[in-house]
DNA sequence: TCTAAAATTGAAAACGGTTTGGCTATTTGT
DNA sequence: ACAAATAGCCAAACCGTTTTCAATTTTAGA
């Protein structure tokens, strides 16, 4: 059904009839309703293409989704969908062909060339991301989800990493550890940074030095927690206490210290950020886990609300949120036992 | 930079460039290179927008989101976007707002109407189907990953979940077990159907009877992997082996038998399905997690593939694809221990 | 009651491409 | 050498809306 015939059928012109479902102020109330009424009845739409083409406007915001298949990202993606489903909006995820950095740019700017998307979200962005300054050059509106320290006015939402994980450390420190080993993420990115920065700061301000053969940093798998930590915990003067990126590489972390017969809680602390999953639970695991929460399900929802208040016309400049996190302590951090050295 | 403007620079007519760009015949090789470089060097793309009012078109597969984050749906999106990143094709993600039945219709019926999609893919069907139902009805092409029962001619891939779980439950058998618990998925879904149906007839031709108090069915969460399990080892009839429907739910049953003080794939023997996740690995676990095994993220590749053959116009009733799943046995599996009672 | 202003409605021009059908030059077949 | 076939190109119609601008009807003011 086309508006023409629609409007035929209505027995008012194409012009009054995309008013009145437009809500534009210019239709009699009666009018309006009798439209609206008959659009259910014969169920009529207008045909979006055709909308898109004439208004410039896409209808969707896009994620560019990387190859790692990350697990977070579909609970970010859920987050967004709890916010997106009373607009008009939907989520275009772009697959990523290779991490490689020239083509990761020209995706881009297809994407923005395109017009398939009103606004972009970026992800884990680098201090000095070329993507933010790609995006701002060529005028597409975009919210980076994390921080960057780039000259490039944007709007962000990140949480506080830093603080975050110094605390957490700092905690450790209070419970009498003096060797923690640190599992971040991936290198090169700004929460990874933060999160080294807050490890650092934390051991600094109590006058511990930073044992660079207890930090490590990778992907987010209990493959690498475990690795990592178990080659830690091999050391001649092995860690009493872990800070570790995520669940995954806490589990990892959990699985290294049984392996060695250690019990998590009284030989080994352990404390890892959870970005709260309905699959895996940091309290339901034995012994449950301390860890630095954030909901990222939240992050996304909040992240769709914020672009959509940038595609109504407020400025980047006015979008910041720092979000705290809060530190949840459970059996799995304890007093440091004495050292046996 | 618009085809009009671009053609005059290029000093053609929009015809001859419209065809030269989009390959057509009529056009000759020289000038389809000249148009080419041009297009290249002034940067000229066609307008989206434009090209799908006019073709009818959308250039995207439509994929709904439940509202349950469910951490298979990022791998399985990978995947697909694998073999997406070649095409000019992207994934739309439709959030759907409840599990409402008469909302999820609702939601398909508009994403039809609304022509945003040129195929969608259904997860997770039932044996009788009413998006499928659906579907068919109003003629957009769409690819069902898992099975359903339905009457109604359609496209699928799947995965032999009943095989699976006869085998894995035969060789739990085989191994002595008697008294085999049975943790499932969401209950309603084909794919649960077909394990249960898995699960019974490997009993059966053992002469076994099911026992429902070790049966249980759920999502798929460590949470209730670790309740099911916990509830059913406190039983005065223990069960001696486990069929998990996922990796969390394995991780949840591990957790409930060591908190009971039983070490798996001695005291307890556990059989998950495992769709393999790079940050969780069954080899990993400890001990290592026998696993009927299923690369999601290959489904999701092979499933755009298929979708792609559909657009292109192959009949879905040629369009059917079941896959076998392999048995991969590990530590957590061992001999059944004599009964104590 | 009559006119100016306000409230409604419509006709037609975009939006930016693709594609039908027609029109010249070339080839090709005999 | 000539008719028929083929290549290569273009003008214009069309895809289904939104929106400008103008026309018409109501309402308000004097």
């Amino acid at each position: 059904m086309k508006l023409k015939e629609f409007a035929k059928q209505v027995g008012l012109s194409p012009t009054t009839v995309s008013r009145a479902l437009s809500g534009y102020p210019e239709v009699s109330e009666t009018t309006r309703a009798r439209v609206a009424e008959a659009a259910v009845r014969l169920g009529y739409s207008p045909n979006v293409n055709a909308v898109r083409l004439k208004t410039g406007r896409a209808g969707a915001i896009g994620v560019v989704m990387g190859r790692a298949g990350e697990f977070h990202f579909a609970e970010f993606m859920a987050g967004m969908a709890e916010r997106l489903v009373a607009e008009e909006t939907d989520i275009l995820v772009i697959p990523m062909a290779d991490p490689n950095q020239e083509d990761e740019m020209q995706l881009y700017r297809r994407l923005v060339e395109s017009r398939r998307v009103d606004a972009i979200i970026v992800h884990s962005p680098k201090p000095n991301d070329e993507r933010i300054a790609l995006l701002h050059e060529l005028g597409m509106p975009f919210l980076v989800h994390g921080r960057s320290a780039i000259d490039v006015p944007h709007a962000w939402l990140d949480i506080d990493n830093e603080t975050a994980i110094k605390r957490a450390t700092s905690h450790l420190i209070d419970l009498g550890h003096r060797r923690i080993a640190m599992i971040n993420g991936r290198p090169g990115a700004t929460y990874a940074l933060h999160r080294d920065s807050g490890f650092r700061k934390a051991l600094q301000s109590h006058g511990i030095e930073p044992d660079p053969q207890m930090m490590a940093s990778g992907n987010f798998t209990d493959e690498l927690g475990f690795r990592f930590a178990r080659s830690f915990l091999e050391q001649p003067n092995p860690p009493t206490a872990f800070v570790a990126g995520s669940m995954m590489t806490a589990l990892g972390v959990y699985r290294a210290a049984r392996s060695l017969g250690l019990q998590i809680g009284r030989d080994v602390s352990v404390i890892a950020h959870d970005d709260v999953f309905p699959y895996l639970t940091a309290d339901n695991m034995v012994p449950s886990l301390s860890a630095t929460r954030s909901s990222m399900r939240a992050a996304g929802t909040r992240c769709a609300d914020l672009v959509l208040q940038l595609l109504s016309g407020r400025s980047p400049l006015e979008i910041h949120e720092l979000w705290p996190v809060e530190l949840i302590l459970r059996e799995s951090t304890g007093p440091a036992r004495q050292s046996t050295s």
